[in-house]
DNA sequence: CGTAATATTGAATGAACTCAAATTGGGTGG
DNA sequence: CCACCCAATTTGAGTTCATTCAATATTACG
């Protein structure tokens, strides 16, 4: 059904599944589950043992830190998993929670064992948390590097890409169903100014952004201000 | 030998290994190599096929980005895989650089593959890689909220606590073979301000460092100054 | 429809940057 | 062993980007 075909699509994206494998997969996407915004999946201490799979929505992995300050460390968009990987770790060192109303499977962790013990599948989960990896490399790079413009330029970019392979993409526009705030906390600037910078984007002409529906007007010359380069994502054939 | 008794010190930390397992680290953390200051181990675009062990000296994960900025992902200390998963990728989407002269162990793609076979070491080369992703998102959390100065105390902080656990440090001093330089850019920050900031510390009596000697005066003052909590290192018994 | 959350705008302040110059240190060759 | 040179560190002054604090619109939602 549906429900599942959006992970199935992103692991199949490099290589090939069997029959078998995607059935397994199938058979542990259930049952989905709605989560209201604003709600942690995992807080920071607990001991992780399932994992997320997020079908419909944003969430995020987040930190909170003395002072009330919040950075936000990825977004997670539909047909990603929430870190399948850190239940080996005992206890965790941040939390996990939805920006939107989301829907999301939970996979438990002697599902996640069975389905890795297929080296298809294993291969395929390691390579979609490489992907987190690299990810996550590029956000510090945007953080540490680039103005607050060149920022949210470089997210708003990064999100057109991810949601094409997920096929939340229409001409290039794509629901952005999260608030400034979150935009602000995950670049590392307030949102006073992440409000002024996409201001600037607008007038530029670069994008659109109304009632959370984005649309990107001139994808090059975002791309080309904002210094991006899709390859980290590693989504070639 | 002593060679590797670094590495193995580190995976050992949290599961023993057996006698077989040690051995055939052993064998495969060999031969030893000099590399010179400022020599990149691997390049961004490189089809990544070894690993690199670092035994002593500093290297680093590094991306460069338009307008000749540079940004370090993640600091390599001695007893540091550079990276033991990355292979699986196609292309490597950033460089692996000496930031001081270097003694590394090239260990090759099977020689991996051989000892991935066994499970406890796979275990353990899993969790290191698990704490490498969560030292680099706490790298995230420090550049997007923390100022300057709470910056640099906590990345201190870190190594501390890092170079600590493979035996680097004495009276709460250690080795720290790099430039300021090298140090601005992995905070996000120019190298004038780095000075700057690090004459703060130095004027509060909460470091002192000299001919790339660093003495940590006041660990407790430090931590809070700077917000630091080792708990993302992973490192409890 | 009313109310709380979110987005937007303004003005003043501050942290970090840029550009530039001066100083120190380490390494090299005579 | 000293003189020299290049790299790294340090200091100064002016500028800019981003923040803070506040007030005002606008939107979402029950």
């Amino acid at each position: 059904m549906a429900t599942t075909n959006l992970l199935l699509r992103k692991l199949e994206r490099l290589h090939p599944l069997t029959a078998d494998d995607r059935e397994l997969i199938e058979r542990h996407s259930r049952p989905l589950r709605e989560v209201a915004i604003r709600q942690d999946l995992i807080r920071e201490g607990d001991v992780p043992t399932d994992v997320f799979l997020i079908l419909s929505g944003f969430a995020c992995r987040y930190k909170m830190i003395e002072g009330g300050r919040r950075q936000i460390m990825a977004f997670f968009v539909p047909g990603d998993f929430c870190d399948f990987q850190v239940f080996i770790l005992k206890h965790m060192d941040h939390s996990i929670g939805t920006l939107s109303r989301c829907q999301v499977v939970r996979i438990r962790r002697d599902a996640i064992l069975e389905m890795t013990e297929r080296p298809a599948i294993a291969r395929a989960f390691w390579w979609a948390s490489l992907v987190d990896a690299a990810v996550l490399r590029e956000w510090l790079v945007n953080i540490g590097q680039r103005t607050a413009e060149e920022r949210i330029g470089h997210l708003l970019c990064e999100l057109l890409v991810r949601l094409q392979a997920v096929g939340f993409v229409r001409d290039n526009s794509y629901a952005l169903p999260i608030s400034q705030t979150d935009l602000a906390d995950a670049l590392g600037v307030t949102v006073v100014h992440t409000n002024r910078m996409l201001a600037v984007l607008r007038e530029q002409g670069l994008i659109t952004l109304d009632r959370h529906e984005l649309l990107v007007r001139d994808v090059e010359g975002l791309k080309r201000r904002s210094g991006f380069d899709p390859n980290y994502l590693h989504l070639e054939p």
